[in-house]
DNA sequence: TTCCTAATTGAAAAAGATTATCAATAAGGA
DNA sequence: TCCTTATTGATAATCTTTTTCAATTAGGAA
């Protein structure tokens, strides 16, 4: 099912201000902060509020179309999600994101935790940062 | 090491806001923003500017005294780091967080996604979300 | 202990990020 | 094409976080 038909089958309308932040978020190699959507919009030509750009975020994240990165300083920014449950590795470089499956290669390390906690775990955060092949050539170079 | 070794040895003097935040955080179930810091420190009586909050927690953060734990709608807040690379369990209804260790792990997944994406990866960040054993009952309780 | 110096603090202001308000606009069914 | 209602965008209000800089204080030296 694409974007679209998700966003009309939960209710929502296919409005101009949501292709645009999809259509820059499909564009983006790098998760992007509001602000920065927003500065792609203008640069882009389109016309765009600031504030749809928050409202239209929190509403794709909460159908699922959009997911948060963090990143280990503190902030966090979005980048699309693809269906199904995915992890990110970060470049800590470009900060090009890249996502990756598997959620079953948590599930000894789930379990163990549950028993040894007590706890009842729904849901978890998994993302990796490192350095992308194209960075990893970069710091050769600088080195040699 | 102490904290406050720490903190000296890294070249940073031992003083009484650090030491008020530290106590804090010590004292804290669940994660703390800025302000519940600040607020806290308020109802203890201690004199301690916001500001100083701030500086303190990224000092510590910056010292790996601290660490953040991040929420899924986007927001971050600190707890105490115990020595060691730990990841945390966060329980959605009371906060709560818990530490448990098992970074090898995740050594098969590293490796595998390394492998597949050509990323080299040297840090990533797990968290997990559920319910605590009090939280449970209290549903549970809450539903017959 | 007392003095000295540099790190640290805190108050106020500036800058940024996010949210609320509400009239004007536009999506999409009739 | 028209109508209804969700959605938008400009402004203002709120928070959050950073800067700035004079006053304070930690901790080594005398």
């Amino acid at each position: 099912m694409s974007w679209q038909e998700q966003l009309v089958e939960a209710g929502y309308r296919l409005t101009r201000p949501r292709r645009i932040v999809m259509e820059i978020l499909n564009n983006a190699r790098a998760p992007l902060v509001p602000s920065a959507v927003f500065k792609r919009a203008q640069c882009d030509g389109h016309s765009l509020g600031l504030v749809s750009v928050y409202r239209t975020l929190a509403l794709l994240l909460e159908l699922d179309l959009v997911t948060l990165v963090h990143f280990s300083e503190g902030c966090h920014a979005y980048v699309l999600a693809s269906p199904g449950h995915h992890h990110h590795i970060i470049c800590s470089g470009c900060e090009e994101v890249i996502e990756f499956s598997g959620a079953e290669d948590l599930d000894a390390l789930t379990a163990r935790v549950q028993q040894e906690t007590g706890f009842h775990i729904d849901d978890h955060l998994l993302q990796f940062y490192g350095l992308c092949p194209a960075c990893q050539q970069a710091v050769a170079k600088k080195i040699s």
